[in-house]
RNA sequence: GCGCCCGUAGCUCAGCUGGAUAGAGCGUCGGCCUCCGAAGCCGAAGGUCAGAGGUUCGAAUCCUCUCGGGCGUACCA
């Protein structure tokens, strides 16, 4: 007896095409089976995946194409695959419309994974992330990490880790001397009170200006005083500019809408250093040279790792060390990654050496997410070049964000006139320019800051992709089915979606969320989603070009209208798994 | 010097871990608003995938070398 499936189970036809390929291939030896993975053809008319058969036809001895025109004789066409074609040296497999619409349209609508989040795994990632320097103004370079980190602490959690995103603030290190010892000389209460981060960051660059060994030797006495443990007047500034700085990044943070579990700083592991240090000299590979004790990496080609400095203070790389400990005892996780610029390669190398010298296994648990530079465009010679704090012309977030919005709110006015909630909109649609732009492309590559770039918000940028969403919320606002609610009233069991085969586009870009989502994981890359998103967006709209919705007959209309609301609410998962806003109306 | 990263269209970048004729956006040129949103769509032009070897049925993708650029190179983070 054949059972009926279940109403709502859903089947992924491409992970039913792997498993009729499989079987396909089942008395195939592994490697060769493993060799062939299904691939997107080169064009889409082809079919809409391809197997290349050149390792089986190597392993039979015979030409590609016979191998090829074998394979696809013996497959039998069934209700999810409707043909395969040998064309030359490859198989091209063709999944019916009706079935790929159905599981991407109802797996969206009903948030079932992939579309939803997935069921928890069981796996635990901490992930290290933003981290800013107190003290100082939120600038450009700590938009990387923090959008960055966001992302990936959301796309992980979407697929069922439990996710510990931790802000690892500068807030302890003998940088603190300087800046105690700048406010010392030039900091002003009042100015403290008024604009707080841009009062310090002068006197910062002031410091900058005036250095000398005098400031430095003093800067230097101040942190040790500080890591002294007493309650002395060093601690108490500390303690003040603390928490003046916390109190200022709350504004970024809240407009970026970047979250996170824990708000545990290098101050935190302070009392935890000396335990850290003891248990890694226990080990015995700790040394003394040049005053300082340090783990020497020569044989790995590397400097010694500082645990100590000559003065007997303590550095990065210790606090890093004691943090390890910490999260390994707190945590127990499966996987730490540490999102910071990539010229901290060295750093995080020897961060794992140390650990590895310890004969921990946690030492292959660390993952560094490397991330290149903001470059900044010289304005005479035009060549990009690094911003420079000390040199004053660092950029601060909050400014780059109103100007942002400001364009947005130019183009509101211009555009759309009589837009309700206009400053609220241009507020989330400004703020998504700035990070989509930061996640549009691989992280390793550096991003060039450019003013004209960013505030151009035609083709590849954030407003192209909210622009389609606003499109779609409004032929549902228009029908009557779906009105504002996140989701519309789309009775799915009266959808017949084979009235969507002309719309395979959307639908074959759809289908790729769940593979893409796992890719972005694995890389640690969220510009796997972005990409996706700007694909999926420029598909609408060119299908909604020669497809009408609501001029259709009825059952055509409710056909398109549930790929209409599917791929809106598909665009909003991705969007807000980037940490974009998608707002209705714009 | 050594280590890591990058080099694809005029500019900014994709290229799904080795597959078929290398793709987008910006910019340039030319079309499309009596038609659900023109922040849009359609089309054209534009390439020695830095260069040279190698690996194999097949290389932008993997290996070696060269060139160019960036970052780092013990008491900053």
């Amino acid at each position: 007896m054949v059972r009926a499936r279940p109403p709502m189970s859903l089947i992924d036809p491409v992970e039913h095409l792997k498993q009729r390929v499989a079987e396909l291939l089942h008395d195939v030896p592994d490697e060769v089976r493993e060799a062939m993975r299904l691939t997107p053809p080169k064009d889409r008319r082809f079919g809409d995946l391809a197997l290349p058969c050149f390792p089986l036809a190597k392993l039979r001895q015979q030409p590609p194409p016979a191998a090829a025109a074998e394979l696809a004789a013996a497959f039998t066409a069934d209700d999810v695959v409707e043909a395969a074609n040998a064309t030359g040296p490859f198989v091209n497999f063709r999944l019916r419309r009706g079935a790929i619409a159905r599981y991407v349209v109802t797996g969206v609508l009903t948030r079932q994974a992939p579309f939803g989040p997935a069921a928890p795994n069981g796996k635990k990632i901490v992930i290290d992330f933003s981290s800013p320097n107190i003290a100082k103004p939120f600038h450009m370079g700590h938009l990387r990490s923090t959008v960055i980190g966001g992302a990936l602490r959301r796309i992980h959690r979407h697929l069922g880790c439990e996710v510990h995103g931790i802000n690892h603030l500068g807030d302890w290190g003998s940088q603190f001397g300087k800046i105690m010892t700048a406010f010392r000389r030039w900091g002003s209460d009042v100015e403290l009170a008024k604009r707080p981060m841009h009062h310090l960051f002068e006197i910062y660059v002031r410091y900058g200006a005036e250095k000398n060994d005098a400031l430095e030797a003093e800067s230097a006495e101040a942190f040790r005083r500080l890591e002294s443990g007493e309650d002395n007047p060093e601690r108490r500034l500390w303690q003040k500019l603390r928490d003046v700085s916390l109190e200022a990044f709350r504004g970024p943070y809240e407009r970026l809408g970047v979250e996170f579990d824990h708000i545990t700083g290098e101050s935190f592991y302070e009392d935890k250093m000396e335990a850290a240090i003891e248990k890694i000299e226990a080990t015995g590979i700790v040394t003394e040279s040049e005053g300082a004790r340090v783990v020497e990496l020569e044989d790995r080609g590397m400097p010694p790792c500082i645990l100590r400095k000559s003065d007997g203070t303590t550095i990065y790389a210790t606090r890093d060390l004691a943090a390890v400990f910490y999260r390994m005892a707190e945590f127990s996780f499966d996987r730490a990654l540490y999102v910071v610029g990539s010229e901290q390669n060295l750093h995080f190398q020897q961060l794992v050496a140390v650990l590895d010298k310890m004969g921990l296994p946690v030492a292959n648990k660390i993952e560094h997410v490397p991330f290149g530079l903001i470059l900044s465009k010289d304005a005479n010679t035009g060549k990009w070049g690094k911003f420079s704090t000390r040199g004053g012309n660092a950029i601060f977030l909050e400014e780059v964000l109103d100007e942002a919005v400001a364009n947005v709110r130019r183009i509101i006015a211009e555009k759309n006139p009589d837009l309700e909630d206009a400053d609220q909109v241009a507020e989330a649609v400004g703020v998504s320019a700035i990070i989509f732009n930061d996640l549009k492309n691989s992280r390793i590559k550096d991003v060039k800051f450019d003013w004209e770039l960013l505030l151009n918000f035609e083709g590849e940028t954030g407003p192209y992709v909210q622009y389609a969403v606003a499109r779609l919320s409004g032929i549902l606002r228009k029908s009557e089915v779906g009105a504002n609610g996140e989701a519309p009233q789309i009775p799915l069991d009266r959808v017949d979606f084979e009235q969507l085969a002309d719309a395979e586009q959307v639908l074959l870009t759809m289908l790729e969320f769940g593979p893409t989502v796992e890719r972005a994981a694995e890389l640690n890359e969220p510009s796997a989603i972005t990409s996706l998103m700007i694909r999926l967006a420029g598909d609408i709209h060119s299908y909604l070009r020669d497809h009408n919705v609501i001029r259709a007959e009825p059952d055509l209309q409710m056909a398109r209208l549930a790929l209409v609301a599917a791929a809106r609410d598909l665009l909003r998962v991705g969007l807000a798994l980037l940490g974009v806003a998608t707002p209705d109306r714009m």
